[in-house]
DNA sequence: CGCTTTCATTTCGGGTCCGTTATATTCCGG
DNA sequence: CCGGAATATAACGGACCCGAAATGAAAGCG
């Protein structure tokens, strides 16, 4: 094998490695979520979720749909359905009374601490 | 980077995660499959999905409900969703005409492929 | 052979999510 | 102060998912 077709191939054999252990995390990590029976948030609602906790406040409706290039009543439905978790709770702006503030729960606040946990502890387990 | 190192971070990417650095993983590849308009699966069918590329075959309805500690029509079901997307197929045992056997396809493993590149490139772009 | 078991699917009623469209409220500029 | 813009939500219809129960098809077994 001529060098660079060693360097190639070393390149290729990591970044395949990097591949094969993302994915066997993406499945130990879903594979739990299943088996556990805690998770019924869609793909949107955990990234509005997750949004919320990680980008800095104040977080609307408006700017959450331009954030995740969704329709408005894509978030107004997500947060009714996580509000009613207790993961999240809205309330009005009062300097612009159109405004609807959304805001962390305590509640919400542990749900991905658990989640976050989660994928920790089976990072750790994945074979090296 | 050499080759080598490459490797090295690709094992460290996953083994020495904490928790904040999850939650950041976890979210900005959510929000990339939410602003990229990927096929959205549930957690289910994702956690269906991996299982039939990473676990050893062969895959039958039962086996998989459970694995993942579902009913058989919730996998039922999803077989004929991602079978519709093209992401597996399925066929009869002809050792036992009960069973069904479910097979990988090309464009399954071309998704996930794109899937683990995701994690991948959203892993590489955390604060260290 | 019949009877039972096993496996997968279909059916059923209820629920949620989606995009589109329509509505209500609030702000703002002339 | 008033008509238009902006914001969020509600209403609508279609699609999908769920668990439980019913159905269909094949194998096992006495």
């Amino acid at each position: 094998m001529r060098p660079a077709e060693a360097h190639e191939a070393g390149l290729l054999m990591a970044v395949e490695l990097r591949a094969s252990q993302a994915l066997k995390l993406w499945h130990a990590v879903h594979l739990a979520l299943v088996r556990d029976d805690v998770h019924d948030l869609t793909v949107r609602q955990i990234t509005i979720l997750t949004t919320i906790y990680l980008e800095p406040p104040p977080h609307t409706v408006r700017g959450l749909a331009a954030r995740l290039g969704v329709t408005k009543p894509v978030i107004t439905r997500a947060l009714n359905t996580m509000g009613a978790m207790g993961l999240v709770t809205r309330r009005r702006d009062e300097a612009d009374r159109r405004n609807v503030i959304i805001q962390r729960t305590v509640e919400g606040a542990l749900y991905l601490d658990r989640l976050a946990d989660l994928v920790v502890e089976k990072a750790a387990e994945l074979p090296r």
